[in-house]
DNA sequence: ACAAATTAGTTTCAAATGTAACTATACCGC
DNA sequence: GCGGTATAGTTACATTTGAAACTAATTTGT
């Protein structure tokens, strides 16, 4: 008499079978860890840094004013962070507010000319930490790769 | 008399524009941060587990006997940070502790009977999570994504 | 065989980060 | 206009995290 399929011994434990190496979300946070201790080498190393500081001071470029909750929403950063690395950039001579206008809540932030200087000296350097990154990617890959990118933060 | 190309006049500073939301270890970031948080619900919302807690239960599974060491290579976790999760997952009652027989600086981890449940009631949730940041994405798209995740990681 | 150097894992301390509470200002409905 | 509600940003508190120091056990060199 032949056995018939029986899933729960045919495929014992093996079916739920799971290994971490193989693990999609796992392989996503090494690669992250990878691409953000490459860049923040930039400005951790001799300027002491923060990413938030950074992040900040990358948002407001050389040229912008913008608020506290414009940062907050271009740079995915906790509003409670962007607060204190205004606080730090600012303490530091790199970063000044200015007051609005009509709402006495807001406070316009920029960079001052220093902040400026910070900025310029940075922005090749963290360039460069991304083209090391990219190092061997044909420009397609490199597009395709953000297209898969932005369909997996799609899928809500 | 024609104007010879000069870089610095006809590409000003432009040449040097740098906006956040090109920059790809920005865009990491932001697709990072959605992946970790998708399936970090899994474990944290009803179990209270922390992100390490599971890596720490993941590289164990449900049968090995690992040492903390192992498990820091594994997972790719800082060895204080895998130090207090053994500790909490142990008090915990879901980790056991055994002696290595030769080495007295040795502990070997394992996954209590409770601990494996935990694992095993976890295992299906995390995969589903992991379907639906993939949904919509071919086996080949999802393999070629992998592939240029790991050759960026090579590019040290 | 034993002092020095190495390794496994923990503890201590300081920095970073997020949640919730708070302050100050502005808006909205009447 | 004036009271209630919403918003911008900060402060206070708790949690997470990692670097450095530490303890205990093992290995190495002579």
């Amino acid at each position: 008499m032949p056995k018939k399929p029986d899933s729960t011994t045919s495929q014992p434990a093996e079916a739920e079978a799971f290994t971490l190496e193989d693990f999609f979300p796992y392989q996503v946070r090494c690669f992250y860890s990878h691409v953000s201790t490459t860049v923040s080498q930039c400005y951790t190393k001799e300027l002491g840094m923060t990413r938030p500081e950074w992040r900040t001071m990358a948002s407001l470029g050389p040229d912008h004013r913008l608020t506290s909750a414009q940062i907050v929403a271009q740079s995915r950063t906790d509003k409670v962070t962007v607060s204190r690395a205004v606080a730090k950039l600012s303490k530091r001579g790199w970063l000044r507010t200015r007051s609005h206008a009509t709402d006495g809540r807001v406070k316009l932030l920029e960079l001052t000319a220093t902040g400026r200087k910070v900025y310029r000296s940075l922005v090749p350097r963290v360039l460069e930490a991304e083209q090391t990154l990219l190092r061997g990617l044909t420009t397609r890959e490199i597009r395709e790769f953000q297209t898969i990118m932005a369909r997996i933060v799609d899928n809500r």
